[in-house]
DNA sequence: CTGTATCCTGATAGATACTG
DNA sequence: CAGTATCTATCAGGATACAG
C-alpha cells in the first residue's frame, strides 16, 4: 500500500501502463494534478523500484518515464483495482459510465 | 483505494477473509493497532458496505465483525496485493519470511 | 519543458483518559 | 468488552512563485 497508495499512484500506473509518457503528457492526461504532486508522485515510484526515469540533454527538457519490469508485476493488482472500483464507484455515487474516466482520473 | 487505503483497512479484511471475528480478537491479531483506529477503520469499512457489524446485547458487550457479500469481492484485489507485498517487502527490506507477518501484521 | 522551494491547511493518526 | 472523547503531533497534499 506504502507503494501505490499515493493519491495519484494508480492514475500514473495505468498511463504508464499503455506505454512510455513524458512528464508533460501525464499532466495533461491528469488535468487535476499539480506540478509538484506530480514529480512527487513519480519520484516515490522510481525510489520504489516500479517505473523509471529517463533524462534527455536537451532545450527544451525531455522526461520519459517507464514501467520497470518490476512495476510491470503490479497489473494484476492494478487491474483488479480498477475493475472493482468501477462497480464500487457505480454502485455507490451513481456515476454513469460515460463520467467514469473523467470522474476517476481528474480527481 | 478510499475503500482499502486506510492504514489498517487491508489487514482487517484478510483477517476477516478467514472469518467472523470479534473486536478484542481483531485487537489482538493486530497488537500495534489502538482502540481508536480499530473502531474507526471498522466503522468506515461498515459505511462502505463491505464489512458487517453485528452487536449482541449482553454483558459483557459482544460485536462480531463479518465480511458481506459485497466485502468478499475485495479476495481477488487483497490476495494479489498480500501476494505481491510480501515480495516486496522481501525484495527491498530483506526481511525473511518468517518475520513476515510479525512485520505485516503489526505495522 | 521539467523541476524546486516555500508556505499553508486539512486530514490522519497516536496517546491518554473515561464510560456503560 | 467495546467504544467515546480530547488533545496533540504528524504528514500528505494544495497554492504559488521561481529556476535551469
Amino acid at each position: 500500500m506504502e507503494v501505490i497508495g499515493g493519491k495519484w499512484k494508480v492514475v500514473i500506473l495505468c498511463h504508464l501502463i499503455l506505454g512510455t509518457r513524458r512528464t508533460n503528457q501525464l499532466k495533461k492526461l491528469m488535468p487535476g494534478i499539480t506540478q509538484k504532486m506530480l514529480t512527487q508522485q513519480l519520484r516515490e515510484l522510481e525510489s520504489d523500484g516500479v517505473i523509471e526515469r529517463k533524462v534527455y540533454n536537451q532545450v527544451p527538457p525531455m522526461v520519459e518515464y517507464t514501467l520497470t519490469e518490476y512495476g510491470s508485476s503490479l497489473k494484476d493488482i492494478l487491474d483488479s483495482l480498477c475493475k472493482w472500483g468501477e462497480n464500487h464507484i457505480v454502485k455507490v455515487h451513481g456515476v454513469n459510465h460515460d463520467l467514469l474516466e473523467e470522474s476517476i482520473l481528474n480527481h
